[in-house]
DNA sequence: TTGTAGGCGTTATCAA
DNA sequence: TTGATAACGCCTACAA
């Protein structure tokens, strides 16, 4: 253990030099003798110096730290934002502070109040089911925090946000089912309040509508977003016979419930139901019949909110128009929906 | 936007006090009025003051900030210790920074001169593929950084750590393969200089000696970690006409890779061929058959990890001696390995 | 080209 | 019980 702390000073002391100088030459200070830079960038590395962002960011107020509050790590889409938001901040100053929510709110609003006293720069947020309310974010932008929301925002608030084209997602693979000749579709849906899933919910009404077909409220599951949900809503159809022609989830995980249950009772997917889940996690793929679902492109989106946030951190509020970035979801469709025998390669 | 900075100087002057008095009103320090202390916690809310952490750590010596750095955030054993790890430091005031590496070394470095930058009070660490040295923790082992790693470490370096006892598992399902009455098995493996690696092929020698089994390089396929390198090596199987009875490979990945070359070229697991992974990835729940694999208690590694260096920031170095945890991963004996028809329920 | 001085927001020490 | 002062490590006018 040699030297927790060395200091500008220390270095400024070793070379008979003032504190400013040194700094000075550590930065690339537009002048300073070629001669003085060099000998004080050889003995900080031989001291080996690690400036103190701490004090820097104190002194500078600002941080080069970039907050990141989303509700689950361990999901394809939230995963992958994350990536691309790193491979945008890496090659900059950045460094990235990731809070993961639970989908709780209260967790969400700790995680704000302790980004913001460490005074990070900007923050992207994507909010948990448990968030009903916004004031929590209001209040950092209030206090001129830039923020970036994606994928699940509020509306409300202006702020630059990156969105997913739930709507025509939802369209998209009802069409796709109708197509294929199921009928009578229903849908498994979550919170409302939470614009991802009421915008699925309305981009499969419209599909269902514009062919003609009825959707009434008995068809359309609240709550069912997991995987034992999935099963439960399965098993219910099954035992009270009453069995629709197909299932659109905008979950996977209830979708995958779902077919479970089914394969449990030999009921045939997709030639007896027909199932779809959103958001093309992993396991989509793998199942026997493979998932057909809805690929979101988390890293390019988690790309463009870095983007956007630097941006605005780099060039202030000045211009005060909000930006929304929209990207559409691509549809991959899997053995579960193929009645018509058209497989996946 | 209302008002981006509020320090204590500002309620100090709205109050008519000094800044140490509501400093120390804020801080609940010991002798201070009632009367005062309420007054001031009551005003700081209405002004929604937010203590500057950046001025407290770099006053304190200390940031109340710990350095996660692992390989990848999308691995279900990486992203439960994560989630372990704050379940730990939510209830204390310790933030969380985490760094993905990508599994790239100089990547690894930065990240650890970032946190170093940054003064967190201590790190937590898994090292990636790409490392092979360990400079860079020594390092800011010698700064006093104290340092915990997980997983993946590196032997030679004295610090905590918390490990996954890989010779016993790979013991465990490699007996496991035998028992079943698999003789000939082959063992997918990655790169020697990570002790996960070396330690299941170790595990995997030593109960194929146990029971009297050969093992010669051929049956070791180094580098056969991913999905794709997986079915390419049971490709290279199937088209040379020589299949073993059974795969155990260290990584799910690619035993789900060898799974599906299997499946495409209607050779039968586990009745012609035995197929095991490790990790218990939740795809291999899924796929059909589902896949025998390890699981390995990220939640709990993850815990003890952030204990473990909680205890090491707060009692300092003062105890030189360092603990090493290891936990016992479980078997999780699945169809794709039940030749005798002993079938996960 | 370099040095001096002051301050970023906080807390700890000393004095009142 | 409270106030004045200094210092954490750094950067940046201003001065030399």
């Amino acid at each position: 253990m040699q030297n927790r702390n060395v200091t500008i000073h220390h270095i400024a002391a070793r070379l008979n030099l003032s504190a400013s100088t040194v700094s000075r030459a550590l930065n690339d200070y537009y002048r300073i003798s070629k001669a003085t830079r060099e000998l004080v960038k050889t003995t900080a590395a031989e001291m080996n110096y690690k400036p103190n962002q701490l004090a820097t960011s104190l002194r500078k107020g600002k941080g080069n730290m970039i907050g990141v509050i989303i509700p689950r790590l361990d999901r394809h889409f939230f995963s992958h934002a994350i990536a691309g938001m790193e491979t945008i901040t890496s090659p900059t100053d950045y460094n990235i502070l990731i809070c993961q929510t639970n989908e709780d709110y209260e967790s969400e609003k700790q995680s704000i109040i302790a980004l913001a006293k460490n005074r990070v720069d900007g923050i992207i947020i994507s909010v948990s089911t448990g968030t009903k309310q916004y004031d929590h974010i209001q209040s950092i932008i209030n206090e001129g925090i830039p923020v970036v929301m994606f994928d699940r925002i509020a509306p409300v608030l202006n702020v630059d946000k990156v969105l997913n084209d739930n709507y025509t997602g939802a369209y998209e693979v009802t069409t796709h089912l109708i197509d294929q000749g199921y009928r009578k579709i229903v849908h498994f849906s979550g919170p409302q309040h939470l614009n991802v899933y009421s915008e699925r919910l309305a981009g499969y009404k419209k599909a269902m509508s514009d062919n003609g077909l009825d959707v009434n409220e008995e068809m359309i599951f609240n709550d069912v977003l997991t995987r034992a949900k999935g099963e439960e809503a399965a098993n219910t159809m099954v035992s009270s016979g009453n069995l629709p022609d197909a299932i659109f989830s905008a979950s996977d995980f209830s979708a995958l419930g779902a077919l479970l249950a089914f394969r449990q009772n030999n009921i045939a997917v997709p030639n007896k139901i027909g199932v779809a889940g959103y958001a093309n996690e992993p396991f989509t793929e793998l199942t026997e019949p493979g998932i057909t679902s809805l690929e979101q492109f988390g890293g390019e989106i988690g790309k463009s909110a870095a983007r956007l946030l630097i941006e605005r951190i780099e060039n202030g509020a000045k211009d005060e128009v909000m930006q929304t970035i929209t990207f559409r979801p691509r549809l991959i469709i899997r053995s579960s929906t193929s009645k018509k025998g058209i497989m996946e390669k």
